[in-house]
DNA sequence: TATGCGATATTCT
DNA sequence: GAATATCGCATAG
Protein backbone atom coordinates (compact mmCIF):
# COMPACT_ATOMS: atom_id res chain seq x y z
CA UNK A 1 0.00 0.00 0.00
CA UNK A 2 1.22 3.19 -1.02
CA UNK A 3 0.47 6.50 1.20
CA UNK A 4 -1.38 9.61 -1.62
CA UNK A 5 -0.23 11.97 1.99
CA UNK A 6 3.07 13.69 0.26
CA UNK A 7 6.23 13.69 2.31
CA UNK A 8 7.38 17.17 3.83
CA UNK A 9 10.06 18.61 3.39
CA UNK A 10 13.08 19.49 6.05
CA UNK A 11 13.06 23.12 5.06
CA UNK A 12 9.39 23.12 5.66
CA UNK A 13 9.57 22.86 9.63
CA UNK A 14 9.84 25.34 12.03
CA UNK A 15 13.14 25.16 13.51
CA UNK A 16 12.15 25.94 17.81
CA UNK A 17 10.52 23.41 19.63
CA UNK A 18 7.42 25.11 20.52
CA UNK A 19 6.47 26.48 16.95
CA UNK A 20 7.11 22.39 15.68
CA UNK A 21 4.94 21.56 18.23
CA UNK A 22 1.48 23.96 17.40
CA UNK A 23 2.53 23.78 13.64
CA UNK A 24 2.43 19.63 13.85
CA UNK A 25 -0.97 19.74 14.74
CA UNK A 26 -3.21 18.76 11.54
CA UNK A 27 -0.16 17.62 9.54
CA UNK A 28 0.12 13.48 9.70
CA UNK A 29 2.25 10.60 10.46
CA UNK A 30 3.38 7.68 8.26
CA UNK A 31 4.87 4.59 8.90
CA UNK A 32 5.44 2.12 5.96
CA UNK A 33 6.64 -1.04 7.81
CA UNK A 34 7.00 -4.49 6.81
CA UNK A 35 3.01 -5.62 7.37
CA UNK A 36 1.14 -2.61 5.90
CA UNK A 37 1.23 0.87 5.52
CA UNK A 38 -0.58 2.95 8.59
CA UNK A 39 -0.86 6.57 9.09
CA UNK A 40 -2.86 9.22 11.14
CA UNK A 41 -3.84 12.74 11.96
CA UNK A 42 -1.60 14.78 14.53
CA UNK A 43 -3.92 15.79 17.04
CA UNK A 44 -1.73 16.18 19.85
CA UNK A 45 1.89 17.12 20.97
CA UNK A 46 3.66 18.26 23.60
CA UNK A 47 6.95 20.31 23.64
CA UNK A 48 10.23 19.70 25.68
CA UNK A 49 12.48 22.62 25.05
CA UNK A 50 16.42 22.91 25.67
CA UNK A 51 16.97 23.85 29.62
CA UNK A 52 13.91 22.05 30.35
CA UNK A 53 14.28 19.72 33.69
CA UNK A 54 11.35 17.78 32.71
CA UNK A 55 12.95 16.65 28.98
CA UNK A 56 15.23 13.52 28.73
CA UNK A 57 17.59 16.10 27.45
CA UNK A 58 18.60 18.35 30.85
CA UNK A 59 21.44 16.23 31.46
CA UNK A 60 23.27 16.43 27.97
CA UNK A 61 23.37 13.13 25.57
CA UNK A 62 23.58 9.96 26.73
CA UNK A 63 23.39 6.97 25.06
CA UNK A 64 18.93 6.79 25.41
CA UNK A 65 18.59 10.35 24.59
CA UNK A 66 20.99 10.70 21.97
CA UNK A 67 18.66 11.80 19.19
CA UNK A 68 17.24 14.72 20.96
CA UNK A 69 20.52 16.46 19.90
CA UNK A 70 20.14 15.21 16.08
CA UNK A 71 19.19 18.04 13.73
CA UNK A 72 15.71 18.83 13.61
CA UNK A 73 13.61 16.12 11.89
CA UNK A 74 14.42 13.44 13.55
CA UNK A 75 13.19 10.37 15.14
CA UNK A 76 13.74 10.29 19.07
CA UNK A 77 12.35 6.82 20.55
CA UNK A 78 12.57 5.74 24.37
CA UNK A 79 10.59 2.81 26.47
CA UNK A 80 8.98 3.87 29.23
CA UNK A 81 7.03 2.28 32.20
CA UNK A 82 8.40 -1.38 31.51
CA UNK A 83 6.00 -2.09 28.62
CA UNK A 84 5.83 1.14 25.60
CA UNK A 85 7.35 3.09 23.58
CA UNK A 86 6.79 6.73 22.74
CA UNK A 87 7.72 8.82 19.95
CA UNK A 88 9.27 12.41 19.52
CA UNK A 89 10.73 14.52 16.62
CA UNK A 90 13.92 16.20 17.18
CA UNK A 91 13.11 19.86 17.08
CA UNK A 92 16.37 22.50 16.89
CA UNK A 93 20.13 22.14 15.58
CA UNK A 94 22.61 19.72 15.66
CA UNK A 95 23.95 19.18 19.37
CA UNK A 96 20.64 21.21 20.92
CA UNK A 97 18.80 18.25 22.98
CA UNK A 98 14.74 19.38 22.22
CA UNK A 99 11.75 17.21 20.82
CA UNK A 100 8.04 17.02 20.30
CA UNK A 101 6.41 14.25 21.62
CA UNK A 102 3.82 12.63 19.94
CA UNK A 103 0.72 11.85 22.15
CA UNK A 104 -2.27 11.43 19.63
CA UNK A 105 -3.54 10.46 16.36
CA UNK A 106 -6.70 10.55 14.20
CA UNK A 107 -6.32 6.98 12.24
CA UNK A 108 -6.26 7.80 8.78
CA UNK A 109 -4.80 4.63 6.51
CA UNK A 110 -4.37 1.27 7.53
CA UNK A 111 -7.14 1.31 10.17
CA UNK A 112 -7.55 -2.71 10.53
CA UNK A 113 -3.91 -3.31 11.15
CA UNK A 114 -3.92 -0.86 13.89
CA UNK A 115 -6.90 -2.46 15.51
CA UNK A 116 -5.06 -5.72 15.17
CA UNK A 117 -2.04 -4.30 16.64
CA UNK A 118 -3.90 -3.16 19.48
CA UNK A 119 -6.31 -5.32 20.07
CA UNK A 120 -9.46 -3.37 19.77
CA UNK A 121 -12.01 -2.47 17.74
CA UNK A 122 -12.36 1.54 19.13
CA UNK A 123 -11.06 3.79 16.41
CA UNK A 124 -10.65 6.74 19.47
CA UNK A 125 -8.39 5.17 21.30
CA UNK A 126 -6.64 3.73 19.14
CA UNK A 127 -3.84 6.20 18.81
CA UNK A 128 -5.02 8.17 21.74
CA UNK A 129 -1.84 8.57 23.99
CA UNK A 130 1.67 8.29 23.40
CA UNK A 131 2.09 4.44 24.07
CA UNK A 132 -0.80 3.33 22.19
CA UNK A 133 0.05 5.63 19.23
CA UNK A 134 3.33 3.96 19.34
CA UNK A 135 1.67 0.22 19.26
CA UNK A 136 -0.64 1.23 16.76
CA UNK A 137 2.20 2.50 14.20
CA UNK A 138 4.74 -0.60 15.10
CA UNK A 139 7.49 1.89 16.32
CA UNK A 140 10.33 0.77 17.94
CA UNK A 141 13.67 1.44 18.96
CA UNK A 142 14.44 0.42 15.15
CA UNK A 143 13.43 3.62 14.17
CA UNK A 144 15.40 5.59 17.17
CA UNK A 145 17.75 8.13 15.36
CA UNK A 146 15.64 7.90 11.89
CA UNK A 147 15.70 10.90 9.79
CA UNK A 148 11.84 11.64 9.27
CA UNK A 149 12.24 13.97 6.36
CA UNK A 150 14.57 11.79 4.04
CA UNK A 151 12.67 9.06 1.95
CA UNK A 152 12.61 6.24 5.06
CA UNK A 153 9.94 4.46 6.53
CA UNK A 154 8.63 7.22 8.91
CA UNK A 155 7.76 10.35 7.97
CA UNK A 156 5.62 13.52 8.32
CA UNK A 157 3.05 14.29 6.02
CA UNK A 158 0.91 17.56 4.85
CA UNK A 159 -2.66 17.85 6.52
CA UNK A 160 -5.55 16.05 4.47
CA UNK A 161 -7.79 18.19 5.93
CA UNK A 162 -8.70 21.92 7.76
CA UNK A 163 -7.30 22.49 10.82
CA UNK A 164 -9.31 23.29 13.91
CA UNK A 165 -8.50 26.00 16.56
CA UNK A 166 -5.54 24.99 18.38
CA UNK A 167 -5.69 24.56 22.32
CA UNK A 168 -3.11 24.73 24.63
CA UNK A 169 -2.29 23.03 27.83
CA UNK A 170 0.25 21.81 30.73
CA UNK A 171 1.97 18.86 29.80
CA UNK A 172 0.64 15.26 31.29
CA UNK A 173 2.40 12.93 33.30
CA UNK A 174 5.45 14.96 34.61
CA UNK A 175 6.51 16.43 38.20
CA UNK A 176 9.31 19.11 37.15
CA UNK A 177 8.46 22.05 35.63
CA UNK A 178 4.71 21.07 35.47
CA UNK A 179 3.18 24.39 35.18
CA UNK A 180 4.64 25.12 31.54
CA UNK A 181 1.94 25.17 28.76
CA UNK A 182 3.64 22.92 26.51
CA UNK A 183 0.65 20.91 25.28
CA UNK A 184 -1.06 21.64 22.10
CA UNK A 185 -4.32 19.83 20.67
CA UNK A 186 -6.76 20.34 18.39
CA UNK A 187 -9.79 21.26 19.80
CA UNK A 188 -12.84 19.20 19.81
CA UNK A 189 -11.01 16.11 18.23
CA UNK A 190 -12.57 12.98 20.27
CA UNK A 191 -8.97 11.44 19.08
CA UNK A 192 -7.03 13.63 21.97
CA UNK A 193 -5.49 11.78 25.19
CA UNK A 194 -5.91 13.05 28.55
CA UNK A 195 -8.05 14.58 31.34
CA UNK A 196 -11.19 17.04 29.91
CA UNK A 197 -10.19 19.57 32.57
CA UNK A 198 -7.05 20.56 30.20
CA UNK A 199 -9.12 20.75 27.21
CA UNK A 200 -10.45 24.43 28.02
CA UNK A 201 -7.61 26.61 26.46
CA UNK A 202 -7.30 27.95 23.02
CA UNK A 203 -4.78 30.03 22.01
CA UNK A 204 -5.03 30.02 18.57
CA UNK A 205 -8.05 30.49 16.36
CA UNK A 206 -5.94 29.12 12.71
CA UNK A 207 -7.43 28.35 10.19
CA UNK A 208 -11.48 27.80 11.32
CA UNK A 209 -14.02 26.87 9.11
CA UNK A 210 -17.16 25.98 9.47
CA UNK A 211 -17.23 21.95 9.27
C1' DT B 1 -17.49 10.27 34.92
C1' DA B 2 -13.50 10.60 37.84
C1' DT B 3 -9.85 8.96 40.50
C1' DG B 4 -6.58 5.35 42.14
C1' DC B 5 -3.26 1.84 41.61
C1' DG B 6 -0.42 -2.18 39.95
C1' DA B 7 2.44 -3.93 36.11
C1' DT B 8 6.59 -3.67 33.90
C1' DA B 9 12.09 -2.95 32.41
C1' DT B 10 15.13 0.43 31.19
C1' DT B 11 17.82 4.28 32.47
C1' DC B 12 20.39 7.00 35.36
C1' DT B 13 22.05 8.01 40.20
C1' DG C 1 17.98 1.56 44.26
C1' DA C 2 14.71 5.10 42.66
C1' DA C 3 12.11 7.11 39.24
C1' DT C 4 9.37 6.98 35.21
C1' DA C 5 6.95 12.13 28.92
C1' DT C 6 1.64 5.25 30.42
C1' DC C 7 -2.07 2.04 30.17
C1' DG C 8 -5.97 -0.58 31.54
C1' DC C 9 -8.70 -2.19 35.04
C1' DA C 10 -11.06 -1.53 39.53
C1' DT C 11 -13.76 1.00 42.53
C1' DA C 12 -16.44 4.90 44.19
C1' DG C 13 -19.67 8.62 43.47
Amino acid sequence: MISSIPRLSRAELPVTTVELARWLIGKTLVHGSADGLTSGRIVETEAYVEGDASSHAFRGPTQRNRSMFLRHGHAYVYFIYGSWYALNISAEAVGVGAGVLFRALEPLEGVALMQERRRTSSLVDLCRGPGRLATAMAIDRQLDGLDMCGDGPLWLGGPVSVVGPIGESVRIGISKEAHRVLRFFERGSPFVSGPKRLLSQVTDEGNKQPV
